[in-house]
DNA sequence: GCGACAG
DNA sequence: ATCTTGTCGC
C-alpha cells in the first residue's frame, strides 16, 4: 500500500473537498461508496431513456487532459449537448483506483453541460461493479452525480466469461468468483464483445439494450464514440 | 509474497 | 491512456 507520488499530489486541491489523495485512502472510499450504490431500481427501460450522456478523458504526456461529456437524443443519437473540462492529472494511474484519476475532471465536465444538464443516464468508459471491490469508475459516478450509470469496457480485465455467439446482441455472463458481475456483450457480427457491467441507479438489463441502441454500426456506443473524439480534439487542440 | 490489472 | 504506417476489406 504505497503512496502517491509527491509530484502527483500537487493540484489535489482542485478536487472535492475529502478527495483521496493517497491509495488507502482511495481503497477505503470505494468500501463506502460500495454501500451507497443503488443496485435494486431497474432505472429506465430503453423507451424512457430520452437522453444519454457520455464522458471521457484524454491525456498529454505533461500531465495536462481534456474530459469530455456529451449528451446524444436516444432515439436519433443527435448530439443535444457537448461540454469540456481541462485540467491535469491529480491522482496516477492505479489498476483499480481509475475513478480517482478521471472523475474530478468527468464532474467538472458534467456540471459545464448547459443545454443538457440532467440526462437520463450516463455511460462510462470503464467498469461499474465488476470491480475488486465492486466500486468501479461507474459506481462512483453515479452516486457522485445521482444520476443512472454503468460501464462499458473494451478488455475483460481480470474476469471470466465464454465467448458469446458471433450475431450482434448475443451475449454472455462476466463472472468473478462465481458471481455475475456484468456481461460480454457483442455490438457488433463477429466484433470482439463489450463488456457492460451496472453503476448505480439502473439494471443490467436496461443497460445491454441501451447499449444495442447507441451502438446501432460501431463495437463501441456512440456515447463513448463522440466523447472520445471531443476529448482528443480539444487535447490536440491546445497541443502540438 | 509477487505479478497482473479498466483507462 | 499514448506511441504509430500501411493495409486488408466492404
Amino acid at each position: 500500500m504505497g503512496t502517491v507520488g509527491a509530484e502527483e499530489h500537487r493540484g489535489v486541491t482542485a478536487g472535492p473537498e475529502g478527495w483521496p489523495t493517497t491509495e488507502a485512502e482511495a481503497v477505503a472510499a470505494q468500501e463506502r461508496l460500495r454501500e451507497a450504490a443503488d443496485l435494486v431500481g431497474p432505472g429506465p427501460g430503453p423507451d424512457e431513456v430520452r437522453t444519454v450522456a457520455g464522458v471521457d478523458v484524454a491525456y498529454a504526456d505533461d500531465g495536462s487532459l481534456v474530459a469530455a461529456a456529451v449528451v446524444l437524443d436516444a432515439a436519433s443519437l443527435a448530439v443535444l449537448d457537448e461540454s469540456v473540462h481541462v485540467g491535469h492529472t491529480s491522482f496516477p494511474y492505479v489498476p483499480g483506483l481509475l475513478a480517482f484519476r478521471e472523475l474530478p475532471s468527468v464532474a467538472a465536465a458534467l456540471r459545464g453541460l448547459s443545454r443538457c444538464p440532467e440526462p437520463d443516464v450516463v455511460v462510462c468508459d470503464g467498469y461499474g461493479i465488476a470491480h475488486p471491490r465492486r466500486a468501479g469508475l461507474a459506481v462512483h459516478l453515479g452516486v457522485l452525480t445521482g444520476l443512472p450509470c454503468f460501464g462499458v469496457a473494451k478488455t475483460p480485465f481480470v474476469f471470466d466469461h465464454e465467448a458469446p455467439a458471433r450475431e450482434r446482441g448475443a451475449w454472455s455472463p462476466l463472472t468473478m468468483d462465481g458471481e455475475r458481475v456484468g456481461r460480454a456483450l457483442r455490438t457488433q457480427d463477429g466484433v470482439k464483445p463489450v463488456f457492460v457491467s451496472v453503476g448505480s441507479g439502473i439494471s443490467l438489463d436496461n443497460a445491454c439494450a441501451l447499449v444495442l441502441r447507441l451502438a446501432p454500426a460501431y463495437r463501441q456506443p456512440e456515447t463513448t464514440r463522440r466523447a472520445d473524439r471531443l476529448a482528443r480534439r480539444e487535447l490536440a487542440a491546445r497541443t502540438g
